[in-house]
Formats: C-alpha cells, sequence, structure tokens
DNA sequence: CGGTAGAATATTTTT
DNA sequence: TATTCTACCG
C-alpha cells in the first residue's frame, strides 16, 4: 500500500465477523467468496492461505493468482506477518502471467518452443502487426493495427485460434461484410511470426498454458496434484482462458476459492467476462457461497451513495453493502466552467484540507483518461504541492529503455525479429529502409528468422552493394560479441552492451534535456541490474528479461508523502480518506464509445462505483461545462452518472457566473467556420440522451401536440421514447431530433 | 542513407 | 495538444 497516514489504521481490526471467518476456514471444495468493496477481502484470503498453511497443508501445494504483480507482493508481505516463515515463498503466487510463462518455460519444448522463448509486449506486437498489414499490401486505414491487436487479443482469449477462425463461417462472413476480409490472414501471419521467432505475447502466455494442459494429460495431472488449493482474486476480471485453465488445474482437487465482485469488474476490455463469477455456481457442484457484505472502508453515506448509483446496472449478483461506520459528509458535486478551472479548484480544495492538517498522501484524484491529469498537474505544480501521477508511461516503455533491452532480448533470444529490427539501425549505422526490407524479403523467402539470414552465408544472396554488407557485417559482429557474454554477470552485459553499442555515447553527443534524462534512465536501469545480479540465485540475464517483461513495478523508496494522481483502473485495490473524481462528463465519464451499448455502459458505472468506494471519509465529484480537448475547447453535459446517485447522499456546489463564459464562448468572432461546425458536432452528440424524462410524462410536441410518454429506450445507444399522442396515437421519437417539451 | 520539417492522427482502461 | 508518420532534400 502507499499511503503513509496512520499506518496503524492499515492493519485493520483483528477481529473477523462471522462471515469472514467462515470464508477462511471452509476450506475444502469449490467456494465462492463475494466481497463488497472495504470488506476486507484480502484479509480473508490472507488468513485463508495462512490457515491453510497451519493446518499442516504444504505451502508449495498451494497455487494463488492475483492480477497485478502488486497484490501479490502485498499479499505475501501480509501471509508473511502471519506465519513469520519461509514457508510464504513455497506458496505459488503471483500473476496469471508470471506463473503461466513460469510453467511454460519449463514446458516449451512440449509446444515446439524453446525455453529461451522473449515475452512481446503490446507495442511489439502493434509493430509486428503494422508491418504484416504493409507487407500484405493493405489499407492501414481499414486494418488499422491497433484494431488488429485489439481484436486478435480478443479472440485469443475467446480461444478462438487462427484455425478455428478460418472454420468459422459467421465470422468470415462479418469480415467480408465489414470489408476486413483479410484479417484472418494477418491473424495467421502473426501467429506464424510470433512462432518463428520464438517469441510469446501477453495472451500467449495464457493460451498457450492452456493448450499445454489440454492437449498433453500427463502434464496437466503433474500441475493438478501440484496444486491441491486453488484461489483466484478478483474473479470478476477474469476472462475466458484464465477461468478455463482454473477450471483445468482444480478439476481433480476441487479445492478452488474464488474470490471477486461482480460490481468492480472493469477490465472487459481486456476480455474479462463477468459470467464466469455469475456462473461459477452451476459449473461446479456444491458451491459454497460466502458473502462479505459490510464495507469497514467507507462512511455510512459514501456506502449508500455508491449503492445508490450501482442499483442502476441490471447485470449484478444479489446483495446488501452497508456500513456501520459514522455517517460522515455528504457526496461534493462541485460544476466549473473549464477543465482549468476544475483542476484550478480541486487543487485549491486540497490545499485547505493540507491547511487543516491532513497529509497529501490522504488524497487522491482519480479520472477516466490519463490524458486529464495534465491539468491538475499545472494546478500542483503552481502551488508547489508535491504529486506523483501512477501509470502513463512505464519505465521499461520508455524509447531508451526498450532500445538498451532490445540488444538484451536478442541476446536470450536471437530469433527474436522484433528486437533485431529494432536496433539493426540504431544507434545508426548506415542500415537504411532498402537493405532492411532486403534482408527481411530473404528471411521471408527461406522461412527463417532475420538474425540466421545476415549470420549465414545468406547474406551473399542479397546483393548489397560492398559498403552495406560491410556494415551489416559489422553489425552481425557486434551482436555476436553481445552473444559471448550470455553467460556473465547481468551487471558485466549490460556494461558491455552500453559500451559496445555506444547507446550512450550517441546521447552524449547531442545533451538535450530530453536526452541528459534519458541517459539518466540507462544508469537507472544499470543500477538496476546491478542490485539484480547481486541476487544469490536466479540472477541470470534470463530471468531479468522474464521478470521485467511481466512485472513492470519499480521499486521505488522515495518519499511517501504525495497526492496521488491516478485513472480508476489504477486505483482498484487502493484506498485514500479523500477521494476527488474529476471530468464526470458524458463522452468522458462514461466514455464516448461505452455510450452506445448498454453492458459497457454498466461497466463504465461500475468503474465509478470503484472510484468512489476508494474513499474513506470524503468523496468529492466534479464536472465542467467546457472542455478542452482534441486540441479545441469543447461544450460538455455533466455526466449521467451524477443523477443516478441517490440527491439524499450528495451536496451541490452551486457555480457562479455561468453565464459569462459561455457568451465568451459564442462571441467570440473566430469561432465561427471550423470551431463552431466542431462544437456543434460535439453538441450534437451529446445530446442524445436527456435524463429528465420519465415514463408518464406529459409532453408537448410541435407536430402531434399532446401526449404520454409510454416507455424509453436506449438499448441501441439513440434514446427513443414511445408516446401515446391524443391525436395521433403511438409514435416513436428519437429524442435527440424530436421538438417537444414536458408539460407535466 | 539520414535528418528534419511539416503533416497527419489520435485520444480508455493494462498484464 | 502531443505524438507519430511521411516526404523530401542534402
Amino acid at each position: 500500500m502507499n499511503h503513509n497516514w496512520n499506518p496503524l489504521n492499515n492493519s485493520k481490526k483483528i477481529t473477523l465477523n462471522p462471515q469472514q471467518l467462515d470464508a477462511i476456514q471452509n476450506t475444502i471444495g469449490p467456494s465462492m467468496i463475494i466481497a463488497g468493496p472495504g470488506s476486507g477481502k484480502t484479509k480473508v484470503i490472507t488468513e485463508r492461505i495462512a490457515h491453510l498453511i497451519k493446518s499442516g497443508i504444504n505451502a508449495e501445494n498451494i497455487l494463488a493468482l492475483t492480477f497485478t504483480n502488486k497484490a501479490a507482493k502485498e499479499m505475501r508481505n501480509r501471509i508473511n506477518q502471519i506465519i513469520n516463515n519461509n514457508d510464504v515463498f513455497s506458496i505459488w503466487m503471483g500473476t496469471f502471467h508470471s506463473i503461466f510463462a513460469k510453467i511454460l518455460r519449463k514446458e516449451a519444448s512440449t509446444l515446439g518452443y524453446s525455453e529461451n522463448f522473449t515475452i512481446y509486449d503490446n507495442d511489439d506486437s502493434v509493430k509486428l502487426i503494422r508491418r504484416i498489414v504493409k507487407d500484405f499490401n493493405l489499407d492501414k486505414d481499414i486494418y488499422n493495427s491497433k484494431y488488429i491487436f485489439a481484436k486478435i487479443s480478443f479472440m485469443k482469449n475467446n480461444l478462438i485460434n487462427y484455425r478455428e477462425y478460418k472454420n468459422n463461417a459467421e465470422l468470415i462472413k462479418e469480415d467480408n461484410l465489414r470489408k476486413r476480409s483479410h484479417f484472418i490472414n494477418i491473424y495467421q501471419k502473426y501467429c506464424e511470426t510470433c512462432k518463428q521467432s520464438n517469441c510469446l505475447d501477453f495472451d500467449d502466455l495464457l493460451i498457450k498454458t492452456h493448450e499445454l494442459f489440454r492437449k498433453n494429460s500427463h502434464i496437466l495431472e503433474y500441475y493438478q496434484n501440484i496444486f491441491q488449493y486453488v484461489l483466484i482474486d478478483e474473479y470478476q476480471d477474469t476472462n475466458k482462458v484464465q477461468d478455463a485453465i482454473v477450471k483445468q488445474v482444480s478439476k481433480k482437487h476441487q479445492n478452488v476459492c474464488v474470490v471477486g465482485d461482480d460490481s468492480q469488474s472493469i477490465y472487459s476490455f481486456r476480455g474479462a467476462n463477468i459470467n464466469n463469477m455469475l456462473n461459477f455456481k452451476s459449473f461446479y457442484q456444491n458451491v459454497t457461497e460466502f458473502k462479505l457484505e459490510q464495507n469497514y472502508r467507507s462512511t455510512q453515506n459514501i456506502v449508500n451513495a455508491a449503492n445508490s448509483l450501482i442499483a442502476n446496472n441490471q447485470k449484478k449478483i444479489q446483495k446488501t453493502i452497508f456500513s456501520k461506520n459514522e455517517e460522515g459528509e455528504k457526496i461534493q458535486l462541485h460544476t466549473y466552467n473549464t477543465d482549468r478551472e476544475e483542476g484550478d479548484r480541486i487543487i485549491s480544495i486540497i490545499q485547505n484540507s493540507l491547511n487543516q492538517n491532513t497529509l497529501k498522501s490522504e488524497h487522491a484524484i482519480l479520472y477516466r483518461t490519463n490524458s486529464q491529469s495534465k491539468v491538475l498537474e499545472d494546478a500542483l505544480r503552481k502551488r508547489g504541492i508535491k504529486y506523483k501521477i501512477f501509470g502513463g508511461l512505464s519505465f521499461y516503455q520508455r524509447k531508451e529503455i526498450k532500445d538498451t533491452m532490445a540488444f538484451l532480448k536478442l541476446i536470450i533470444n536471437n530469433y527474436d525479429n522484433e528486437a533485431l529490427l529494432r536496433i539493426i539501425n540504431y544507434p545508426t549505422r548506415g542500415i537504411g529502409h532498402t537493405t532492411i526490407n532486403k534482408i527481411r524479403q530473404k528471411s521471408e523467402e527461406k522461412n527463417m528468422s532475420i538474425w540466421s539470414v545476415i549470420s549465414s552465408n545468406l547474406i551473399d544472396e542479397l546483393k548489397l552493394t560492398s559498403g552495406t554488407k560491410t556494415k551489416v557485417l559489422s553489425f552481425v559482429k557486434l551482436i555476436n560479441t553481445l552473444f559471448s557474454y550470455k553467460q556473465e554477470n547481468v551487471f558485466k552485459i549490460i556494461e558491455k552492451t552500453i559500451d559496445i553499442t555506444g547507446l550512450v555515447r550517441r546521447l552524449e553527443d547531442d545533451p538535450t534535456p530530453e536526452n541528459i534524462n534519458r541517459i539518466e534512465n540507462i544508469g537507472e536501469l544499470v543500477n538496476t541490474m546491478k542490485l539484480f545480479s547481486l541476487r544469490p540465485k536466479n540472477n541470470q540475464l534470463i530471468h531479468f528479461i522474464n521478470e521485467i517483461s511481466l512485472d513492470e513495478t519499480k521499486e521505488d523508496n522515495e518519499e511517501t508523502e504525495y497526492v496521488s494522481l491516478m485513472t480508476i483502473h489504477q486505483s482498484k485495490g487502493l484506498e485514500y480518506p479523500y477521494i476527488y473524481v474529476v471530468g464526470l462528463e458524458n463522452n468522458l465519464f462514461p466514455s464516448q464509445k461505452s455510450m452506445q451499448q448498454r453492458f459497457s455502459l454498466e461497466e463504465e458505472r461500475r468503474l465509478l462505483y470503484v472510484a468512489i468506494t476508494r474513499a474513506i471519509k470524503k468523496v468529492t465529484l466534479s464536472h465542467a461545462l467546457n472542455r478542452f480537448r482534441f486540441g479545441s475547447m469543447g461544450i460538455t453535459e455533466k455526466s449521467i452518472f451524477i443523477d443516478e446517485i441517490n440527491p439524499l447522499f450528495i451536496e451541490s456546489k452551486k457555480l457562479q457566473n455561468r453565464q459569462t463564459y459561455q457568451n465568451k464562448q459564442f462571441k467570440a468572432p473566430r469561432l465561427h467556420n471550423k470551431i463552431l461546425r466542431k462544437i456543434n458536432k460535439t453538441s450534437q452528440n451529446t445530446q442524445q440522451y436527456r435524463n429528465d424524462l420519465q415514463v408518464g410524462q406529459k409532453i408537448i410536441h410541435n407536430v402531434f401536440g399532446k401526449g404520454e410518454i409510454k416507455n424509453i429506450d436506449i438499448s441501441d445507444g439513440n434514446q427513443k421514447i414511445q408516446v401515446y399522442f391524443e391525436q395521433h396515437g403511438d409514435k416513436l421519437l428519437l429524442t435527440k431530433f424530436a421538438k417537444f417539451k414536458i408539460i407535466m
């Protein structure tokens, strides 16, 4: 946990309620723990594992899967506090991805990979797809690489491999209809290229594990015997493959315990399927269900407000979350003119609170999208308040780090084409597009890795000029030199790499502030590797690569006294006394895309539910009437979610001089052409919904006259009302076009 | 082949 | 606005 406000509070009450005790002690057979926010979920899981160990179960027979490395670490620490011996290190505990990577490395040969495979991050995957699309001569807009990647990922996570895709008439027909008939070719090529490069992407870590178990019953049985007790945290966020693997490994002993909260499922974009949770009871027989409904974290007002919001969702497990804490302050709702004003005012509220002796680390500002952090950052900087932004570009995603790592990856797995292409001409050594294309063509033709082409006699078949050939050969020599250090300690490897490749020298030649920062980052990587090399075991380069590919959280022992800024997704599992949720506007939160479909709108609602329930003492919600987005100012509309919260638990702060700003907007002469069109467009988009309508209301329409609303339907993203008109009978109206007034 | 300037493009969330 | 891509010139 990253807060230092009263650490004593953090160890929570030692007494357990009866439901919690039940969930800890009943460890036999399938069970599902439905744990509302703040209900002591982590405590229950850790106590349950400790209970297993205390009752004589071997730690190495326990599998505990989490979603984030942070959660895994936290859990390990807390179990350690309870049992306080080395057993805790024998538990198979980690993220799905890291545990499966471990298994796959051991069993790689069975699947036709070698154990030194490297892992592609999303960036690598998208780049590879972009190249495939180009090679196929396809339109890069229709076959947008990010979209294609998302689709491939979705298919993989739903266990539809390219062979099955090809044979699925419906999917193919759908692609043809949408003029994306080549999708399947890209999908296939992508999979083949990854395989040939001896690389796995994030999704492969899951589907290959599933395949391993499915095709090799003896291997499955081996792991079934190891994993006698299986625990899954955040089960509501598992996708189809993950769920399938859980079912595979727990089939024999059936001691599977899933923990989660359907109301906090916020990762469906990654294939998470809330149905895994909803269907758990029908898949397993004799499931014991535990409900943790008491929220120990938040005030009654916060819990009640959150409940009233989530009540608008249809798909959920019945439960009643309640708090016995003090009633607390109402939720504050602020309306501001602009996003900048919103930023300034929210920060000044925090400033005031700090003046009343709260700590910076007690405050967290949450937003829907990372780009919203900027105005807040400016305001914090202006007041000199220390803050930390979580997320954004992680250390290992920075260009200079990826460049450096590409050399290291190549040392481990010289089939890794992505890594090779990244550095074949970086730092620039005179190997340009033309040459690279020739090399790639040959590698395609011979069905060999790029490295095999340039490091063998095949290089003579490329018809390169002698000058270019020399350059390529010196690159080969450079990499070969690096290969020779493969078994050395990682610190030596990184030092040699930097020295031989001139990575840093190149940056030093052009000491712009950015480059100096890059050099510092590389320095930090060197330090990290130095520390890593001092580990007693598992300190080889392959371990390093593997670990950082799957765990991007970098340890930092910095000061922890700061205001936290993060997306709501990142705030999951955390808690803060004061929570500020900014930008509650339609098309931002809920996001534009989600407003089209009911199920994704429900997910956005859960997202706000998660945000609100992070708070211990006080929640402040805000929205701006005008927001600077996509390079220009646009008029916004407050989020439909605001009115869904029961007004009993909300206190609104009225906005002053609201008119002035808007008038300025429209009076400004230059706004006329382009910008005005833009504003009209946005406001058209945003006015698809009206939340002041109710069934039974009387309206008067400009053509049909008086009528009564019989039904409201937003299922296809367009709000439609069915109205019975006295003179014209039943009519279906689109509210975004219809001209009418409510009369009672 | 390399560098750069100006154009095009994208803005949801992440292991 | 911020980042990435493209086209062109040296």
